[in-house]
RNA sequence: GGAAAUAUAGCUCAAUGGUUAGAGCAGUACCCUUAUACGGUAAUGGUUAAAGGUUCGAGCCCUUUUAUUUCCA
């Protein structure tokens, strides 16, 4: 223990938080601040995984501020709070990477390099910024577990994904099914609707869009079209923004209850007359008014308006099955009865035609359709992206720019401009519509058929509509709103997906998929692998007979064949699961369960989570994966309170990103501003939900303001505390012998506990941040510290010297308390600054200590309400001063008060001293009989009035502020009067009004509300004295500081004779000296030495001596 | 195309349907009072995005529109 309070010259928080961060590691406070809760209650936090592939930004600094500040609020609470981290080490962003590493493509991965070394390079890759992340965790001043992070690729995690998977299958939650899924090309992989719901995925383009026109056969179901048209021709019109899937094409699409016409026209490219259908809403897009019935005779081909005609009207019912030309005939479908017009249920006449294009290997409507119609597949376009070679001029080619080709011609042109010479298309034009890509190539997704095991969310979605219901979301609407609605809509779990990197689907099948098994555990594995060397016999597994297997990745988990019961070999299902499991699954992975760890998490010990955080783009993300997984394997929540925290935009409000360059590197941001004001200005800025617009400047205030002013606050109480060896040795003085000002600033101490505790039970600690920074900077800076300065310095060290130091002592110390959780540096040098001279304490940081409860008793709401009077009164004097240009040095005679009621009147003397010398008078007269010297005003009170009033408000209201000062006064007097309105008499209580003073005629008035002080601006000799006076000490003290003497320091002072500040000096001789302690003060007739003054536009010479 | 959130002073944010919409920052003017120029005081600054509506009374409730952001197709 220390005996003197450090002080310091200057605040520098980047060094605060080395220093303090380094005791925290030295003396293992994180550790310490979990230990220390054996036996509590457990508080129940779940940290989200980030992938250590990518760099931090300044977006991860406010998810982890806000999950720090909820955990280190309830250890202070008294709960224990685990926190383990996780690295998130799946998924195609690793493998993208590695790809970039090595230099290789998909197709290399088994030809270049084998699936061993790729994903060995993957293991290496995926931590490859861990250190970073470690290092801004820490120095961002996030404690989280280190040290035991889960990892989503050791085997211990992902045998507890087997289980989970285990358990689904056993629940029959787990099938297997072909359907057409969003697919990246570029990436060779199909993607989760999660990873298609990313952010930025949906992006706008222009894409080369065709009406084509499909040639109807004449049939007995078509005759009536062709008797219409009277031609052998008749086209359906078919509008697709996707021209690459026409060779694909196996059926039209119409409505069964839309409204079809057949119109004879021209065609406007090879300007022949045909005859088309469409749905009769859409047909102004493609023909002009004043083309309609026009002299078909006189068109030419330069003309611009189409004649047209309309031949005949029907229902899409009347369309169903008849038959038509395919359109670009390369291939046909192994099986089924294609090229028919179908009845859809999807078809709107939006835009387009109405009569949709149907690729039922492209689109899942027109798969779904397909099947029911059995009108085939055909896949024309392989997993690469370009069409396969059998596709007459247009093999080989990609459907999109997949390759990066600086020559990549659109083949969507190229297919237009093949039906326009064919007189197969209608209308070409470029639309920009938006269209989903691949959230890692950026490139376009097209919908490919594949094979894939799915996870039935649906069969439990009412369930997980219900437990939605109880959580708590942070804001409440995206618990409703977008999480809610995503449920309602939400469709089957694709699980599949086809890469190398990633927990590999624990299913082994016989070949012909009669017989499967999906596999729970290790053990179970290796069962199994024995059994089927056994029964197989040969060199069945050979390798991992002994000691078994020792990696569940690829390719390892491939080599193993299990056996059916009836004998036959068993493989794996090649695919690798959605790494959105593996997260999902963390609160059982994480802990290895039910390996490990089963009796803590069955006692709820660390399931379900009371408190998880993460950006609001997770919400399709990790917080459906966890509620999803939860409901299905425990039908729990996974957590009961979720708070999704906003986007950090740059100052102009625009997204942060790389290509702009206008990122914010969290290490540079901290390391110039530390990491608490960084947290402060992230927490107090705005609700954590809401979009914050990032502005260093907004630290930097947040620097000068809080921590600034809060660092001279102790900076003051240790100079003082230090010169008069104040250590907290004393008893602790009862509130009740300190003076007003103590008690009233402890009061605030209290009510401020109060708010705090309130804002962060409901995770608001935006409002607990703001409540803190108000009271620090305007309650305990400007206020208190101000007026008591006198206190510390003057007088001896005893009662009230020590009351104050307690006092103030108290407020800091509890402040750093209330201001740990989100700013843990700052606040535990404080308390260690504090703690280490006074030892009142005893944990040895602040994050030991228990959070500071509000003492009721010492809450005072009079007090609080009567400083906040001195505080108004002080600030309409000072602003009377300022109008009047007499500065505060000046002393003055009186100010006068017009007191509203005796209430007031007892409060206003209560706080009368501290109104005078904050303001300087000398006196406070209060007006009681005010009548006829004050002028009054009345407000009707609208809120007691209105509800009464109803309608007649208006002229009550009109009448009640028409008062004359007598209808005033005998309101005041009688406590109520008869106020006619429209005949009618309606009686006003005193309550339903207020009465505010407003002007005392002779006198310089201002008011705020209903306080109204008037000021006496005479200045007569004595005063003039008294303020020179001060003005001369003001002078004298400067020397004495510019001199660097000691605050004990006597003096000798000697003034030249001034013939205007003579008086002064000669009757105030002895207040002079005492405040500059001076031994003396004498008046020469000449001073060439010393120091030239100016008081009051006179320059004259003062000499100051240091007595030794 | 559909849905949601947001829109208040130059900037960042406040304002249980109730009188004259408040703070801080910036800018302006002034001040320095033995903690602090990383300070203090004061005045200034508003068509509450726009237009309708409900109401005695709307920044707040309703409708439409606009802008930004997000989500979905």
């Amino acid at each position: 223990m220390s005996s003197k309070y450090q002080e310091y010259n200057q605040l520098n928080l980047p060094q605060i938080e080395q220093d303090i961060l380094q005791a925290w590691e030295k003396h293992q406070i994180f550790e310490k601040s979990i230990a220390n809760r054996d036996g509590a209650a457990p508080y129940v936090f779940y940290e989200g995984p980030p992938s250590a592939n990518g760099l931090p930004g300044i977006h991860h600094v406010i998810s982890r501020a806000l999950k720090d500040l909820v955990c280190r609020y309830k250890t202070m609470q008294g709960f224990q709070v685990k926190r383990k981290s996780g690295w998130d080490t799946h998924g195609l962003p690793v493998e993208l990477g590695v790809e970039k590493a090595l230099g290789i493509t998909k197709e290399d991965i088994g030809k270049k390099i084998s699936i061993a070394e790729y994903n060995d390079t993957c293991r290496k890759e995926v931590l490859k910024y861990k250190d970073k992340w470690e290092d801004l965790t820490r120095k961002m001043g996030y404690w989280v577990d280190l040290e035991h992070p889960y990892i989503t690729f050791d085997n211990s995690y992902i045998e507890s994904l087997w289980w989970c998977l285990q358990q689904l299958y056993k629940k029959g939650l787990l099938y297997k099914s072909v359907s057409i899924q969003p697919y990246s090309p570029a990436a060779g992989t199909g993607l989760s609707s999660h990873e298609l719901n990313q952010p930025g995925t949906y992006k706008d383009v222009k894409d080369t869009t065709i009406v084509a026109m499909f040639k109807a056969e004449k049939s007995e179901r078509s005759q009536f079209l062709f008797d219409a048209a009277g031609s052998n021709e008749v086209f359906f019109l078919a509008w697709t923004t996707t021209p690459w899937t026409l060779p694909s094409n196996l059926g039209l699409t119409v409505g069964a209850n839309i409204d079809y016409v057949l119109v004879k026209t021209f065609n406007p490219y090879t300007h022949l007359p045909v005859n088309v259908i469409l749905a009769k809403d859409l047909a102004g897009k493609y023909f002009k008014p004043e083309g309609e019935n026009a002299d078909f005779e006189a068109y030419k081909a330069e003309d611009k308006i189409l004649p047209w005609k309309i031949l005949a009207n029907f229902k899409g019912g009347e369309l169903e099955n008849i038959r038509y030309e395919q359109l670009l005939p390369f291939a046909k479908p192994e099986e089924g009865d294609p090229f028919r017009v179908l009845i859809g249920d999807f078809v709107t006449t939006e835009d387009g035609t109405g009569i949709v294009h149907t690729a039922p290997a492209f689109g899942a409507d027109d798969n779904r359709v397909g099947k029911k119609y059995g009108i085939g597949i055909l896949t024309l376009v392989d997993r690469q992206g370009k069409f396969t070679d059998n596709v007459g001029e247009f093999s080989g080619r990609y459907v999109k720019d997949y390759k990066n080709d600086p020559d990549y011609k659109d083949v969507d042109v190229d297919i237009a401009v093949k039906l326009k010479k064919e007189n197969r298309a209608f209308k070409v034009e470029k639309y920009e519509h938006t269209y989903p890509h691949c959230w890692r190539t950026d490139k376009p997704v097209l919908y490919y058929p594949l094979d894939a095991w799915f996870i039935k969310t649906t069969a439990v979605k009412d369930r997980m509509v219900e437990l939605n219901k109880t959580i708590n979301w942070k804001p409440a609407v995206t618990g409703s709103g977008r999480f809610g609605n995503w449920l309602e809509n939400m469709v089957d779990w694709n699980l599949s997906r086809s890469r190398y990197w990633g927990t590999p689907l624990p299913i082994w099948r016989t070949e012909d998929g009669t017989e499967e098994i999906c596999i729970g555990s290790i053990a179970e594995l290796n069962d199994g692998i024995r059994l089927a060397n056994e029964v197989l016999g040969g060199d069945v597994n050979k390798h991992y007979l002994h000691e078994g297997i020792l990696d569940l990745h690829k390719p390892y988990v491939d080599d193993i064949i299990l056996v059916s019961s009836t004998g036959k070999p068993m493989r794996r299902e090649p695919d690798l699961i959605d790494v959105w499991f593996d997260s999902g699954a963390m609160p059982v992975a994480q802990w290895h369960y039910p390996f490990e760890n089963k009796e803590m998490l069955e006692k709820g010990q660390a399931f379900p989570a009371d408190f998880i955080a993460e950006g609001v783009d997770q919400t399709r993300g990790w917080f459906y994966t966890l509620h999803a997984l939860a409901v299905m394997l425990f039908d729990s929540v996974a957590y009961k309170t979720v708070v999704s925290n906003g986007l950090v935009l740059d100052k102009n409000g625009n997204k942060m990103s790389k290509r702009v360059g206008n990122v914010v590197d969290p290490f540079t941001t901290i390391q110039q501003f530390g990491a608490d004001a960084t947290r402060w200005y992230m927490i107090t800025n705005a609700s954590p939900w809401d979009n914050m617009k990032f502005d260093v400047e907004g630290i930097r205030e947040v620097q000068r303001k809080l921590f600034g002013t809060l660092y001279n606050t102790y900076n003051f109480f240790a100079m003082y505390a230090n010169l008069d060896n104040f250590g907290f040795k004393e008893a602790y003085i009862p509130l009740e012998q300190r003076p007003e000002i103590d008690r009233w600033i402890i009061s605030l101490l209290n009510t401020l506990v109060k708010q705090v505790t309130t804002s962060l039970e409901d995770y608001e600690p935006t409002q607990a941040g703001r409540a803190v920074q108000e009271f620090v900077d305007e309650h305990l800076s400007n206020w208190y510290v101000r007026l008591c300065r006198r206190r510390f310095w003057k007088g001896e060290y005893e009662h009230d010297k020590i009351s104050a130091y307690q006092t103030l002592y108290e407020c800091l110390e509890k402040i750093a308390q209330l201001m740990a959780p989100v700013s843990p540096f700052f606040t535990d040098w404080l308390y260690r600054n504090l703690n280490s001279v006074s030892g009142r304490q005893p944990e040895e940081s602040v994050h030991l200590t228990r959070f500071p409860v509000a003492d009721a008793a010492a809450i005072d709401p009079d007090l609080e309400e009567r400083m906040q009077l001195a505080q108004d009164v002080s600030s309409l004097v000072l602003s009377l001063r300022k109008k009047t240009n007499i500065r505060v040095r000046q002393p003055l005679q009186k100010i006068l008060i017009p007191v509203l009621n005796p209430h007031m009147l007892e409060q206003l003397e209560l706080i009368e001293h501290l109104v005078k010398s904050e303001v300087n008078v000398k006196s406070i007269e209060y007006l009681t009989e005010t009548e006829g010297f004050i002028k009054k005003k009345i407000k009707p009170n609208f809120k007691t009035l209105g509800s009464r009033m109803g309608a007649k408000m208006k002229a009550v209201a009109g009448a009640i502020s028409a008062f004359t000062q007598q209808e005033i006064s005998q309101l005041e007097k009688d406590g109520s009067f008869g106020l006619i309105i429209e005949n009618e008499q309606i009686p006003i209580q005193l309550t339903d009004v207020e009465i505010i003073s407003e002007d005392i005629p002779g006198w310089t008035v201002a008011n705020k509300g209903s306080l109204t002080v008037a000021l006496d601006i005479t200045i007569t000799p004595d005063l003039l004295d008294e303020g020179n006076a001060r003005e001369l000490v003001n002078r004298i003290q400067k020397i004495r500081k510019d001199s660097d003497f000691e605050l004990t320091d006597r003096i000798a002072v000697k003034v030249a004779d001034v013939e205007a500040l003579k008086s002064a000096i000669i009757n105030f001789n002895d207040y002079i000296c005492t405040e500059i302690l001076a031994d003396s003060l004498e008046i020469v007739p000449q001073l060439q030495e010393g120091i030239e003054v100016e008081v009051n536009d006179l320059k004259f010479n003062v000499l100051v001596n240091k007595k030794s």
